[in-house]
DNA sequence: ATGGTCGGCACCCGA
């Protein structure tokens, strides 16, 4: 069985609900995990979803921020969703398919502008969380997971559009890219999007406040894929649907994919 | 060093 999977943070499910819609229908990935949905579960619209044959969903949600959802062709059950540094935020949902595979949806906290946990809390907050996620995947050992999601850190420099000026900034400081590549390290996982494309600049998001988004491409990668190591050799087909980010009215982020063959 | 643009929601907070 092979399926496909996407992963795209949608800045609002709801003001967006066309652009899921377009990519559900150009591009029919088995499953799609949402970030930043910014609504209540109940509020998320699934009528049109289940009309391409998206029937099946497993989601967190909040009022106005964050917001976690995965929505599936294939049948898929609630496999839980944990509150990492306590924050009350809806950040991550898991879900489990016939197969035996769970995904882990996660939209890490993006850390606030100072890269000091000394006087910003964001920061100390994101560290925080992911420290919380390492520890939790010590303890479990995960096995034929795959994790996802909006991670807000670009770990490599060709994850950047300059590694020098973005030492500095949150989502690509050292210490940031340490404690990922520990919660990496304690699942097994591996980088499936660069086992893939190992070579060359790769973003999947770019500001809004760029003038000419394109033109400037000042890009990172904070959109991640990762499969444990016995299903990583599964993994094929990696993309970043950069198109997306050209939409009408469209995310800051753009939807990555991957197939796997299971 | 600064400001630039979004979305949600009801004033500014978060990104």
């Amino acid at each position: 069985m092979s399926f496909t999977l996407a992963t795209w943070n949608i800045n609002s499910v709801r003001l967006r609900e066309p652009l899921v819609l377009k990519l559900l229908a150009e591009e029919s990935p088995d499953v799609l995990c949402l970030q930043e949905c910014k609504s209540p579960v109940e509020k998320i619209p699934l009528e049109g979803f289940h009309a391409l044959g998206y029937t099946h969903m497993v989601a967190r949600g909040q009022k106005g921020y964050n917001g976690v959802a995965i929505l599936s062709k294939l049948p898929i059950k609630d496999a839980g969703g944990a509150d990492y540094a306590s924050l009350g935020h809806a950040r991550h949902v898991a879900g489990q398919l016939e197969n035996g595979v769970t995904i882990h949806n996660f939209y890490v906290p993006a850390g606030g502008d100072k890269p000091d946990r000394e006087i910003n809390e964001k920061f100390g907050q994101k560290l925080d969380y992911l420290t919380e996620m390492r520890d939790a995947f010590r303890a479990e050992k995960l096995q034929k997971s795959i994790l996802v999601g909006d991670l807000n850190i670009a770990p490599r420099e060709d994850d950047v559009w300059d590694h020098k000026k973005m030492r500095k900034i949150v989502s690509h400081t050292e210490i940031e890219i340490e404690h990922l590549a520990e919660t990496q390290e304690a699942g097994g996982f591996i980088d499936i999007t660069r086992q893939d494309i190992p070579e060359g600049l790769l973003y999947s998001w770019w500001s809004y406040r760029a003038k000419d988004w394109d033109a400037a491409d000042k890009g990172r990668r904070l959109d991640h894929i990762w499969g444990t190591s016995d299903i990583s050799n599964a993994a094929h087909s990696s993309r970043v649907l950069r198109d997306a980010r050209g939409w009408t009215q469209p995310s800051d982020h753009a939807p990555v994919f991957a197939t796997f063959d299971l």
